[in-house]
DNA sequence: TGTACATCAGTGAACGCGCGTTCACTGATGTAC
DNA sequence: TGTACATCAGTGAACGCGCGTTCACTGATGTAC
């Protein structure tokens, strides 16, 4: 047993005393909305005085893009796990919801948080979710654009399958969120995996508008 | 002119101040999420005194409840509409698009408030708003099973497609309430109309599970 | 029709409470020499 | 290595404010006779 001390640099304790915000933060926003978080609710859960949090944030709405980038930070190694799997065009759907779903199941804070506030009451959070949605969709379609059968299509039409695809992805984290037992994840995760089969079965019967 | 004195019974002022009261949430929810509404800011929009809102409501929770009972039956005539207007095959969804856009111009204050609140922090109002989307759902599939080309299918293909339709029906009402110019409203209406198509043709390659 | 009483939508004062933000501060960590 | 000074994350008191809810009330509308 050693009782080296531990040895913080000052830097060090403030970066964790930062990422106790944001957990805090994802903690609370399980059961209200963005604009409904209190400031001292936030800091008595950190175990910080009020005053601390402007240490590391001007404004909660900056607390708030704060969680909305390491949102899609999450967000975005699904994608890349997505990459690194299964890609054969029989099953990559099947195998895609099943990457999708061990991310929900693994990261459920920061997915309700992008469900919650996508359409919701702070004007500079759900923007920045929106915008953020917005390139997930163009990566999503680049994506597609390399799928064989896919390689004829304008960009125009892998950006409605892709937009396709990324809704029904939202609303699906948006139930399986609100879901709190293994059978109905799992009826959720079915249904997503079907629904997205059916848009893509759809996208290869549909006459490209341009390209 | 007339100088008749309007006479109004108590029944009919009561009413009048009710219907003032969810008209003044409407407008006070373009802001913020209902999770955040402050009922002395409500009262004070509608011009009575904080405590003469509990002869209307127990709770706010319940006012919220009212609010989504009246945005289900503005959301219901949408469908109402749509069967009472061009049901032929080749023009079917262009036309349900067409009658949807008209409604959602015409009442963003109940499509905001279902999109803002459907996954929102106030669970007694999430859970009737998910409730009566679910209702609505299956309201859809019964007019789709009506249709000649998919009289075969059974009971969960006409559901998922159903639930497909209706996800992306509020995703671009989210989008809709969000944008502010006519253009951006047509591009979304565009959008929503061919990934319409795309669900569709999907569902009639698709091979049914049951049924 | 006239009178006496009941109902009840809206009033207004009062309460204790949690809110966000200000400010001068403390004391441990970091740095310059 | 030792000393003197600078930095700065976190403190704690204080502020004025808007909050939801209580309560006894007022006075116009409605009703019974």
């Amino acid at each position: 047993m050693s009782d080296a001390p531990t040895v913080e640099t000052r830097q060090e304790r403030k970066d964790r005393t930062r990422r106790a915000i944001l957990d805090a933060a994802l903690d609370l926003l399980a059961d209200t909305s963005f604009g409904a978080l209190s400031l001292r609710q936030l800091t008595k859960t950190v175990g910080i005085v009020p005053t601390a949090f402007y240490r590391h944030f001007a404004t909660l709405d900056e607390l708030g893009l704060a969680l909305v980038d390491e949102s899609f930070v999450s967000l975005r190694t699904v994608l890349a796990d997505v990459r690194r799997g299964d890609l054969e065009p029989a099953t990559l759907i099947d195998s895609s919801v099943a990457v999708l779903a061990e991310h929900l199941a693994a990261d459920l804070p920061h997915f309700r948080f992008i469900c919650r506030e996508r359409y919701g009451g702070v004007a500079a959070v759900s923007e920045a979710i929106r915008h953020e949605l917005e390139l997930f969709e163009r990566e999503l379609a680049r994506d597609l654009a390399r799928m064989p059968q896919l390689t004829a299509w304008g960009a125009r039409d892998l950006g409605l399958l892709a937009g396709l695809l990324v809704n029904l992805m939202v609303a699906a984290a948006g139930e399986f969120v609100s879901a709190d037992d293994a059978r109905t994840r799992n009826r959720i995760t079915d249904m997503l995996r079907d629904q997205a089969k059916m848009a893509v079965i759809g996208a290869a019967g549909w006459q490209p508008l341009d390209g």
